[in-house]
DNA sequence: TAGCACCTATAGCATTGCTATATGAACTGA
DNA sequence: TCAGTTCATATAGCAATGCTATAGGTGCTA
């Protein structure tokens, strides 16, 4: 059970606490759980740490050195858009591989004490979106649009946490990952999209769908499906009122 | 120095538990302390909450009504984006204002025991975006929009409360903000900025259509033919391309 | 061997969240 | 009017927490 091997008590005490974090569902560690656990007593911890938010300190320092090795890990592609998609991938696995040590890092900011890892993450992501700016593919400064992808980037990961693991859809990072990667970015994607003056009401919004289908033959339904699917639609655009 | 008035202890304790967290500056608050200030002892605090969480929860409620009643305060402007503008910004505003109760409300989440509130919000901003869908002026299903546009609201909040208060630059909320709306809308804004992800005008319309469909509970269909209809827009309106 | 850092252990303090138990107040039904 | 019941608060104290004053090894250098 004790985490002994010959390692010095200095890692012992690190491993166990980053091993009970892990596992600690959101409870509380205590030292002493750490402590036992290491096969140490508490003034060792006191010792090495100072305190117990020393050895947390530490434990996410060790755990932002795995991100920031996860995140340098993907070569450059030559395409610096498509390394930021995956660095956002990345730092999303990383929160929900390790959702407890991801939220002692980036979900219990405070002024005080934490931006220093924020301010970190900003600039590996800053450093990469140098490389787009270079290529003339950044809408704005690398600084402003490292922020903002890292902000959108925390926000959506800890989303993910907060919901129940067999709920959990990605869709929500890569929606959000490519929207903001597209708001930065300045190339023009292609043209089009009529986009006709949106007046609401029920018939008006079918009527569009109507023509618009009849216009694409969309192959989302089957044939018997669509002819119903456009029966109704004209059963309701056909209607007094919504 | 006591809570006094004749308020009955209950609201004493929410207050005193309110003022405390929200000038603690991240260091814990003690029952002890809430108890002393309210003018209570402790099993008082024990059989109106049963728990500390239950008062915090309690203080996190009303503080969410606050929050609510906030973004509600916005009459609608007939713009619906311009008014999830207004709803980005009085969240941002909000979570600056409480720094302390925005980090328990959306900074601590937790799957077991959090996204309640996370839920609350979401379905307060996908009520806006429904107007927007209605209108013709979504990309994407308003619940999608919702999540994905809340999770990088939180995300930018965060960052800005991490920030020391002297430094904070709302350019960041704004531009994240801008860039998230503009993701998620169908129109162009205006003519100079033509391309974005070409969804086909049958995409927006069915979109549109389904948000109208479930605002005004059509009866020219049959329940259950209403359910495979639905169905049928789903898939039409989460196809990759139309 | 002596001295000297360094590291660890024994034992215990003050504070924490919480509770077993008892006391008071307020209402109800006869 | 008064016993019975329920709700609300207080007294006192428990177990667990973070932390520390003090002392005891260990290995080095001289």
């Amino acid at each position: 059970m004790s985490l002994d091997g010959q390692l010095p008590p200095k890692m012992r005490l690190l491993r166990a606490a980053a091993e009970l974090l892990a596992n600690s569902a959101g409870a509380p560690v205590s030292t002493r759980q750490i402590t036992q656990l290491a096969g140490v007593t508490a003034p060792t911890l006191y010792h090495h740490f100072g305190d117990k938010e020393g050895l947390f300190d530490a434990v996410v320092a060790a755990g932002f050195e795995e991100y920031v090795a996860g995140e340098r890990d993907f070569a450059p592609s030559g395409q610096p858009l498509e390394d930021i998609r995956r660095m956002w991938d990345n730092h999303v696995q990383f929160g929900l591989n390790q959702p407890e040590l991801y939220l002692v890092m980036f979900g219990n900011i405070r002024p005080e004490s934490r931006p220093a890892i924020v301010a970190d993450a900003e600039a590996l992501m800053e450093e990469m979106l140098n490389k787009a700016a270079v290529a003339g593919q950044l809408n704005v400064q690398p600084r402003e649009a490292a922020r903002s992808i890292l902000a959108a980037n925390v926000g959506v990961t800890l989303m993910l946490i907060a919901e129940p693991a067999p709920d959990r859809n990605l869709e929500l990072s890569t929606m959000t990952r490519d929207a903001m990667i597209f708001a930065v970015s300045a190339e023009p994607a292609n043209g089009a999209a009529p986009g006709d003056n949106g007046r609401s009401s029920v018939v008006v919004a079918a009527i569009a769908l109507n023509a618009a289908l009849q216009a694409s033959h969309s192959d989302q339904l089957s044939s018997s499906e669509l002819k119903l699917f456009l029966e109704w639609l004209h059963r309701i655009s056909t209607s007094p009122a919504g």
